[in-house]
RNA sequence: GGGCCGGUGGUCUAGCGGCUAUGACGCCGCGCUUACGACGCGGAGGGCGCCGGUUCGAGUCCGGCCCGGCCCA
């Protein structure tokens, strides 16, 4: 018999066949009106600030790889909220640095050294403006939950002056001096670079063979990398254990050319099996010979200076650059017989992040910030901090242990936060103005009267700017700051979460630790969540200069924003690195579609407030308390890979499939009661409505546009999370469910039967409390000695 | 050279001590089944990098090696 819906007509509320991208665009003005994700910082309610990475707009395109990155930062704002927190996601814009001066001198021609200080800044800053407003759109059309009402610049007078008071803080506990020291020169960039920005490189190098004359013995075959620096060469190393030159230690050799006595030195730093054993020690070629120089006592030769050129004391390649230099006294070596031979070899060379032009290392007064005393306590609140995943930790842990020198972190360039200092004009005392204000010392008077050392009356203002990690690594404490007032409002402190990549522990995070606890005496953030890194198809880093990148303006047009975050959250577990290819990004919008027409077939049906519901039913709700469960659990450890996995396989492999399937005669009523139809329409819009509320930080738009249209008229981003409350003891019946429904399938599918045909079948006994769905589902005719009431 | 992560059907991915190893993309076949053809169903295809070990039993634990990626020297 057959059951016709007697005055009710069934019609979806959902009416399009699918998800379209362009829905988002509406629902984007609707949040922006709404105001949805406002931080009120009276509320009741636990506070998680983040610790927002504010961007650096390098100009189109965007690094994919970052705005899924900021993608799943979305997913943590999301989630917190929906656990309950008041949550704080601002939004910064990186500014201060190298990286705009080069564009700017491209984009206008120009050359910064050759102008007023004054005009570069403002090309900088109008260039800085234009990719700042397209990166805040991208950064919008992703669905990004942040402050965009209040972002904030890292070169706005509230930034550079919490960065200036910070420094002074510091200078007054005793923390920086000034030094001249060995550090890393970038001649292109012209300034001194920290650690943290030398990348290594194989490089194709001669590694030259040069002949040293030792009274009374037979002379020496050094092989080097760098001849040039001959002149500077103040000693000659051998390894302790190497009997080749055990009769020459002691003695001394006669630089070439140059003609200086240099000591013959046992130490372990020759490695025996490079070259021929014996090493020529110079100002400075490697970090060794920093060492060498430092541990041996020997007095430093600048060879180059801050031009990239030869200096002086290397006499006749004086003003030749360090290529040059290197032809001619390879020539010069020849012509006198000392040169032994040339070879070709791959050397990994430090070359400068920035311009990858190879680093010299040359003596430079600088200011330094004190670090290594702080390694012992630093390594002791990083054991303090929640990392995830957790094994991010020894990247931090490695690269703290790793230090060698302070950080120096005065620049000579000019887009930058300007080091706060005047030094009086007759005797070079340095003066620091108080806190408070933003300075800039080479366009302003200073702001004292007489030097304290001297009572001179004149000042000059320091020209140098700060490395821009000064900035960055304030940023915990920008945030929970008052802008109007500056007062931090240290209630926040410390703040919930530092998201960030791994590719910049040693940097951003490194450097935040070290200022916010010399700062405070604590850790800056309670967690930290570190993001794999965005590699092409092939697995290989993407990069500008490989021209592997992808845009992702075109694909978030294409597809929407949904997809991209769905193809984000599923592609790869948390702080893995994960490959991006457009077909699979394209491959994940299928799961919207298929999301989509669940809700809109379920959309036909109305709710009830309550049902008496059906084994079926409680089947597959205990089903959906398993779901909730691990998705909670994913949740909580800001790992979107688990929920995003876990709905995508319940909605389609559990739901759909079977659970649909199993209920449509009832939810249609066909040959079942009301009172049956009813649980089943309960039952679907719970499931749905769950997985929504699951999916919510994720997908945040789909799952919004089917809230409103069913479950309410205010955003699901205003929700908490499911509870998982419905009795999970029916889990033990899924497999066999499944198993018996693909069995019935494909029984009709090798009989050569349509779907809708009968079929005679046997619904085991275990199955039994199913039976009623089953036989309508899937038109079964019992066997009479198995059915046993017919 | 060191650290971290990874090596599972053609490609990508799950499983991390126990039934014939998950799913996606692609492929093949079938299908107008009142949510979905940017769909559904069915199917072919791998024995989990290599070598040893622990165990009644190992992609799953241990040791060594090889390969890839990232980071560092």
């Amino acid at each position: 018999m057959v059951l016709f819906l007697e005055g009710m007509e069934l019609r979806p509320r959902i009416e399009e066949t699918r998800w379209l991208p362009s829905m988002e665009v509406k629902l984007l003005e609707e949040w922006g009106r709404e105001k949805l994700y406002t931080f009120k910082p009276s509320s009741k309610k636990k506070k998680f600030i983040i610790d927002t990475p504010p961007p650096y707009p390098s100009g189109r395109p965007w690094h994919i790889g970052a705005a899924a990155q900021y993608s799943q930062i979305d997913m943590i704002a999301r989630a917190g909220r929906m656990m309950g927190y008041e949550v704080y996601f601002p939004i910064g814009i990186d500014r201060n640095g190298l990286p705009v001066e080069i564009f700017t001198e491209k984009q206008y021609g120009v050359s910064m050294k050759d102008m007023p200080r004054e005009r570069f800044i403002e090309l900088c800053s109008k260039s800085l403006d234009e990719l700042e407003a397209d990166m805040l759109n991208i950064m919008k059309r992703l669905g990004l939950s942040g402050d965009f009402n209040n972002y904030y610049r890292t070169d706005s007078v509230e930034y550079r002056t919490l960065t200036q008071s910070t420094f002074i803080k510091l200078w007054r506990k005793g923390l920086v001096y000034q030094a001249t020291r060995p550090n890393n020169y970038c001649h292109v960039c012209n300034t001194t670079i920290a650690d943290a920005e030398v990348e290594y490189e194989p490089l194709a190098s001669k590694l030259v063979y040069i002949r040293f004359k030792v009274p009374g013995k037979e002379d020496l075959i050094i092989a080097t990398t760098r001849p040039e620096l001959l002149c500077s060469c103040r000693a000659v190393i051998v390894n302790p254990g190497d009997e080749r030159y055990r009769d020459y230690q002691g003695l001394k050799a006669v630089t070439p050319i140059y003609n200086v006595e240099v000591p013959i030195i046992p130490h372990p730093a020759a490695k025996p099996e490079f070259g021929t054993g014996v090493v020529m020690v110079c100002s400075y070629g490697d970090y060794a010979d920093v060492q060498l120089f430092r541990e041996l006592g020997l007095q430093e030769v600048v060879a180059i200076d801050e031009s990239g050129r030869m200096t002086g004391a290397a006499g006749f390649l004086s003003g030749l650059t360090v290529q040059e230099a290197r032809e001619r006294i390879i020539q010069e070596l020849e012509k006198n017989g000392y040169l032994v031979k040339v070879e070709e070899i791959i050397h990994n060379t430090p070359i400068c992040e920035r311009s990858k032009n190879p680093i010299e290392i040359i003596p430079m007064k600088e200011y330094y910030l004190k670090q290594l005393d702080f390694i012992q306590d630093l390594l002791r609140l990083v054991e303090r901090m929640r990392f995830h995943p957790p094994h991010a930790r020894q990247l931090l842990v490695s690269w703290i242990n790793s230090l060698r020198i302070d950080w120096p972190i005065s620049r000579r360039r000019y887009y930058a936060t300007e080091v706060p200092v005047w030094y009086c004009k007759s005797c070079g005392e340095p003066h620091i103005p108080p806190e408070g204000r933003y300075y800039r010392p080479w366009k302003e008077a200073a702001p004292f009267k007489e030097c304290k050392k001297c009572g001179g009356r004149e000042f000059v203002g320091d020209e140098r700017t700060f490395d821009t990690w000064m900035d960055s690594s304030i940023s915990p404490l920008f945030i929970i700051m008052d802008r109007r007032t500056g007062r931090i409002r240290w209630s926040l402190y410390p703040t919930g979460i530092r998201p960030q990549g791994k590719d910049i522990v040693r940097t951003w995070l490194y450097y935040t630790l070290l200022r916010c606890y010399q700062l405070t005496g604590r850790e800056p953030f309670r967690r930290v969540w570190i993001g794999g890194l965005g590699l092409d198809e092939k697995g290989e880093k993407m990069s500008k200069s490989r021209g592997n990148v992808i845009d992702p303006v075109p694909i978030l047009e294409k597809y929407g924003a949904d997809c991209f975050r769905f193809w984000n959250a599923q592609e790869s577990s948390l702080g893995e690195d994960f490959r991006i290819s457009e077909a699979r990004i394209a491959a994940a919008g299928k799961f919207l579609t298929k999301l989509w027409n669940v809700a809109r077939y379920v959309s036909q049906f109305p709710n009830p407030r309550k049902a008496r519901l059906t084994a079926t039913d409680k089947w597959i709700l205990s089903e959906l308390s398993v779901l909730v469960e691990e998705c909670i659990e994913g949740y909580k450890e800001f790992n979107f890979f688990i929920p995003a996995i876990k709905i995508r396989d319940f909605m389609w492999n559990t739901f759909a499939s079977h659970y649909i399937e199993m209920s449509k005669p009832r939810a249609y009523a066909i040959g079942f009661s009301k009172q049956e139809q009813q649980g089943a329409w309960k039952t679907l819009h719970t499931c749905l409505r769950t997985c929504l509320l699951l999916l919510a930080p994720i997908t945040p738009f789909i799952t919004d546009v089917v809230w409103r249209r069913l479950y309410g008229r205010r955003s699901i981003h205003l929700m908490r999370f499911p509870k998982p409350v419905w009795d999970k003891k029916y889990t033990v019946y899924t497999e066999e469910i499944k198993q018996f429904n693909s069995s019935v399938w494909g029984l009709k599918k090798s009989r050569g039967l349509s779907l809708k045909d009968s079929i005679e079948y046997e619904i085991p006994e275990s199955l039994r409390q199913f039976r009623k769905d089953l036989v309508a589902m899937h038109r079964i005719v019992e066997r009479p000695e198995i059915s046993v009431q017919k």
